[in-house]
DNA sequence: CATATATCAGCGAGACTGACATAT
DNA sequence: CATATGTCAGTCTCGCTGATATAT
């Protein structure tokens, strides 16, 4: 019969039990998907993170910083350098907001669409290289299992 | 001025497209079950790298300190204050190497041995509050493609 | 006054780099 | 001498905390 779990000696192989667990497993995965993804838009000049702002202020058309904080769980200190970064490279514009003048209007220039675009293709070519191993109908059976994963600790 | 038109515009959602890749999910599942993990040792009073470490040292018997850095990819400079922590905890021991007087040979203590196996249980239970989602064979399903994702990134 | 926004300065953990004394 | 080991000091990036000026 097949026991799934070790028998409860002492300590038998303590780091192969460690590497063993779906918590290491799936998070040395994500390292090397992280890695690629960075690797990939590091050649365009951007951070992970600069990347997720710049997305979410082309998605949330002229927003806030503190709004942009909120939707990406970033802290608003934090967003100050982000943004600072993403002005000096010319892809977002701070424009004080006419209506509430303690807001500054964030919106994407268009080198920052360009930009935008061309991460799009990147990451998608550096996920690509990251499932490479698995057929397209395991891929899609893997991103609906992390899914579920995913989305159930989030009721009530 | 932008065009407030919804129109087919090279980046729809561009958050969104982000947030729908796969190193984005997996990147998601394996904070929280990093943070799962570490809460849970975390109540032991071990971070997550001090916990590999004193894994690494069960099972490698007596072994030198940049043996263990090796084997775990961690800096032999970070392994002085982890190693320095795990003794003052009494979970571990150097005692000099009389064969190779360079080397500290580290051991574990009788207490470092029962916190490894409280660690276990408590590591097993994180991870099956995280994979709680799934079914058995849905668990088994996504360790498979996980592990065949991370055994193969040897792209030559 | 209470709240929100944006900014600045700083702290602590983690991963890294340089330099060095000691032993082989 | 060249190499390996362990240690210390310092840097850099993140994520976080505190404080402040301004606007609502």
């Amino acid at each position: 019969m097949a026991t799934p779990l070790p028998s409860p000696a002492p300590t038998p192989s303590p780091l192969a039990h460690i590497q063993s667990l779906p918590s290491w497993l799936v998070g040395r995965v994500a390292a090397r998907g992280r890695g690629l993804v960075a690797d990939a838009i590091g050649a365009e000049g951007l951070k992970l993170m600069h990347h997720a702002v710049l997305a979410a202020t082309a998605e949330y058309g002229p927003v806030a910083q503190a709004d942009l904080g909120r939707r990406l769980a970033v802290d608003p200190k934090d967003m100050v350098g982000i943004l600072n970064h993403l002005q000096e490279a010319g892809l977002v514009l701070r424009t004080p907001d006419p209506a509430d003048r303690r807001k500054n209007a964030v919106t994407v220039t268009p080198e920052g669409q360009a930009l935008l675009a061309r991460c799009a293709t990147l990451a998608e070519a550096a996920n690509r290289e990251l499932l490479a191993p698995l057929t397209e109908e395991e891929q899609a059976t893997l991103m609906a299992l992390l899914a579920r994963v995913h989305e159930a600790p989030a009721p009530f």
